[in-house]
DNA sequence: GTTAGCATGTAAGGAGTTACATGATTTT
DNA sequence: AAAATCATGTAACTCCTTACATGCTAAC
């Protein structure tokens, strides 16, 4: 049952929904996905895949590929692919749009696949991360003001610093769900190329 | 010797040289510092309480303080003050300029003591963290004109938006280091009881 | 033929969290 | 006297990292 950190399953199966890898190169996909710094190492990633393995969400490819390793008899790339079972989770992942999915760290892996997300789902998380930073935005100006006075001016220039950042997140967030609003109501997905509808 | 965190260890410290606390209000304090979200919680904050007092860096306040809680024998509260070990320690952390402390979860903290923290080292800081965030920016430019044409919109966004906010957090910096540079030559440490002189 | 980088994995441990267990003090 | 909130602590668990152990394959 899928134990592991949902940021981590999410992006595997992610990752692999879009063409099967073996460990090494998700590895480096993943940094890609998961915000360039952030990197996860093999020591976290080995484990999940096996988990995931256990599960039923992913499997091996057929031994028969890309034959040039059959020499021993024993592979040494393992390239893994999702089973039915893993699309279905997949689904059901991506049609979660509850609160874990708008905190900081989820909320960077469901954009990187809003590619495959409907398009409801993907304002629900727009629109719930927003709100969830503007509390955070009343929360710190609240503070900063309180602050006043008190500390010193370095910490001052900490939480302005740290208001500037959020306030910066939500003019971006506006625009992304502006330009769902005005550009997106395409049945389900977004129709050029990239969207699920199509299992290509 | 000293296994807690190092930021956690340094946080602590530092609110303890203001005025001495008690676990409960540090705790509070200690989110204020570390940037308001990310609080820690008691499961951590104890421990590193009972490392640092192992460690000889701290010591409870004696019985005999503000007379109210001795009517049983025996405190509910305890508060927490440096040592002159600890004084040192801090001091020590205080000087240390090196790579650790531009890292992302250390210069918060190292930033929110500057008010104690000598010139010369502030301005090592100061640049090691520019510095660090300057080479973030060239890989992450050079990811994202890699990526154009190859990857999703939002992918793209997401992206874009981590390019802005830490192009944000350069440009903040080279304001706080010409703060330093015009404003700045003061003998050792800041002269004037906290904070130090003001600029505008 | 040996360095470099591809590829897979595990054991130990670090840095925290949640949930629990407990009690004192203050407010209503 | 009940409820809130202040206050302290621990055990179990999570999620990740580092460091290690191992071998294959390509380039020079």
């Amino acid at each position: 049952m899928a134990k592991r950190s949902g940021v981590l399953e999410f992006a595997v199966l992610g990752l692999l929904q879009d063409n099967p890898m073996h460990g090494y190169e998700l590895r480096k996909r993943l940094n890609g996905v998961l915000g360039t710094f952030r990197a996860i190492s093999y020591g976290s990633l080995y484990p999940c895949l096996k988990e995931l393995l256990a599960a039923g969400y992913i499997e091996e490819e057929g031994p028969a590929e890309s034959g040039a390793t059959a020499l021993t008899g024993r592979r040494a790339k393992v390239v893994y692919r999702l089973t039915a079972d893993g699309k279905e989770r997949l689904a059901d992942l991506l049609t979660d749009s509850g609160p874990q999915a708008w905190e900081d760290d989820a909320f960077g892996v469901r954009l990187a696949f809003f590619g495959s997300t409907d398009a409801d789902v993907r304002m629900r998380i727009l629109q719930g991360r927003r709100s969830r930073l503007e509390e955070r935005l009343a929360s710190l100006r609240g503070s900063v003001s309180r602050s006043r006075e008190r500390v010193d001016n370095y910490t001052l220039q900490l939480q302005q610093h740290g208001l500037d950042s959020v306030e910066n997140e939500v003019r971006w967030l506006r625009e992304l769900i502006e330009n769902e609003e005005t550009h997106g109501a395409p049945g389900v997905t977004n129709p050029p190329g990239h969207g699920h509808p199509a299992p290509r």
